[in-house]
DNA sequence: TATAATTAAATTGTACACAATTTATCCTGA
DNA sequence: TCAGGATAAATTGTGTACAATTTAATTATA
């Protein structure tokens, strides 16, 4: 029977399903990062640092998808906690190089648990998480190029 | 090259992508939900009362993975621009019965062309589409029975 | 080389999001 | 029937998110 609304349905939109999936992953990782004293947005600020060891803020966001708006409130608590430190660049003071401190460094270790544990959590085969990983990078691709005139 | 801390990589993440993709594909809504003066977890709520029409927080709080937390504040928005009631149930007054109003119902008409413009942003093949759709709930169902205790 | 344009963070304001607690109501069994 | 437990919203407090604006520093150009 068809609706004129149909597509007006919650059950017919793929972006709430998203929407929800992220939101209940994320509570899945909390109990696991709440032993390492981190929320999860402050996590995957640590990943990049644990990689890049520095950088400044603008590349951080555009990495993680996130503004200055809410990354400059978040790393400064991270300052606070001696994860990380904050300094102008000497080259160019417009830009604040973000360094991830011994202390953040050795959260690294406490942090690889982590993963495991989550992934036990959502329990997809091998082929959904490569199919899904894949399916997601093209979703994020497609949309980059759009409206984002530069 | 293996490396120790190779789960711990942003790239090999599988929650980021989808909180990630989540995020931008909500922006895409937003000049598309701004002409019709809801936010996005507005226009869910609002989805889920063109169908119902009636609902109790609790339960539209399950449908949508929200708690009271988020939805009191909401619903007061949206009872203030016109589009819902909120009113005690008579027969057990702890519950608070959501009801669209008939400018909530004009609504629905002026929001039919969101799903379309905003599929457009997305550009997914059919079977994509399908097999997201199917693996997101399956996900969410797979985390649905574990803590929560009930 | 001054001024205009550009860039990077910070700030401001609004809107979630959720854990934990509180309040009000309802139910249940001694 | 009434105290104890359960339930539904509301409240409180913390932490994002992001649009829009502001501030400070750099770069481009007339």
């Amino acid at each position: 029977m068809y609706n004129k609304y149909d597509s007006l349905k919650l059950k017919n939109q793929l972006c709430f399903p998203l929407y929800a999936c992220s939101k209940e992953i994320i509570k899945n990782y909390k109990p696991f990062l709440d032993k390492i004293d981190l929320t999860y947005t402050q996590y995957i600020v640590m990943m990049v640092l644990w990689e890049a060891k520095v950088i400044n803020v603008k590349d951080l966001g555009k990495q993680l998808y996130l503004d200055s708006g809410t990354l400059t409130p978040l790393l400064k608590k991270l300052e606070s906690k001696g994860y990380i430190s904050r300094n102008r660049s000497d080259k160019d003071e417009r830009n604040l190089m973000i360094r991830v401190t011994e202390k953040g460094m050795n959260l690294r270790e406490d942090a690889l648990s982590v993963p495991q544990e989550v992934s036990k959590c959502v329990k997809l085969t091998e082929e959904e998480a490569k199919f899904l990983y894949k399916i997601l990078y093209k979703m994020i691709g497609n949309m980059e190029g759009e409206d984002n005139n530069e």
